[in-house]
DNA sequence: ATTGTAGGATTACACTTGTAATCAAAGCTG
DNA sequence: CAGCTTTGATTACAAGTGTAATCCTACAAT
């Protein structure tokens, strides 16, 4: 499979959330402002734009479609996690020869973790015990 | 900045390893088969590829060259620090809401976690919070 | 001095990406 | 039924990328 470009991968985004979804779902999804107590301007999706990143999409089998008497429902090819779990691995092989120590050693030197942060790793870990001894 | 692209990438972190360096010092490093005893072979870099992207990072201001005779020596402008960790933040930012946990465990969960990666994140841990309570 | 050569500078070129606009067919509306 | 509208399909187009080839000029070697 050939590689899900930024764009792409934001209107990927919004089907993992709901799908199957007809384009306007997607568009309306994608346009909705997250973070209204924010001033901060939320990008808006063009129509067209979003279309054809649903059209690169779906030739990338990243997604598919059905028809729906004359509109389209599409839906993910690609699994969420599976997805994102690629693509760490790609960053963490390229950047820190596959380890992802220093990866997090990095967030918590600039003060990146905070005390839930560090539950969770710290849960993951014991979990990992738990498996592997 | 402008992003750097994935080849400059791998240009500009030959020269991280051993700089100020020449073209052909980093050309030489690139393509030095890093496992000699796997059977896949390394790509090679092509003297004029590599130096268009010596020339690009340049222009991005990623690396800057002084004149030594008439050739040129290179040295990064950025750290190799800040950049993997720009590039760690963004992708934990848009795959993971800014989450580090789920990205360890997409590792536990497929059994890329080793006895010494948790014994790495388990120092990290305990810096963390040595300075934290 | 002439010529080959080693670089850096410039140019090339197809493919991808972001961002749409235009086209065309199928319904909806008056 | 004849446009107007919706929606997917096709086309557009500049910028960025991967991957070099060609150009040009200062040295090196004969």
């Amino acid at each position: 499979m050939t590689e899900i470009s930024n764009a792409e991968f934001e209107v990927l985004e919004a089907l993992w959330q709901n799908y199957p979804a007809s384009a306007n779902d997607i568009i309306k999804k994608l346009n909705e402002n997250t973070d209204t107590d924010s001033d901060v301007q939320e990008k808006q999706w063009h129509d067209k734009t979003v279309k054809t990143l649903l059209n690169r999409l779906v030739k990338k089998q990243a997604i598919s479609f059905e028809k729906q008497q004359r509109h389209y429902l599409y839906s993910p090819l690609l699994e969420r996690e599976a997805y994102t779990l690629k693509e760490s691995k790609s960053l963490v092989e390229r950047m820190f020869s596959g380890k992802i120590a220093p990866l997090v050693a990095g967030f918590a030197k600039q003060n990146d973790l905070n005390k839930d942060d560090i539950k969770a790793l710290k849960s993951l870990i014991s979990d990992w015990e738990k498996n592997n001894d």
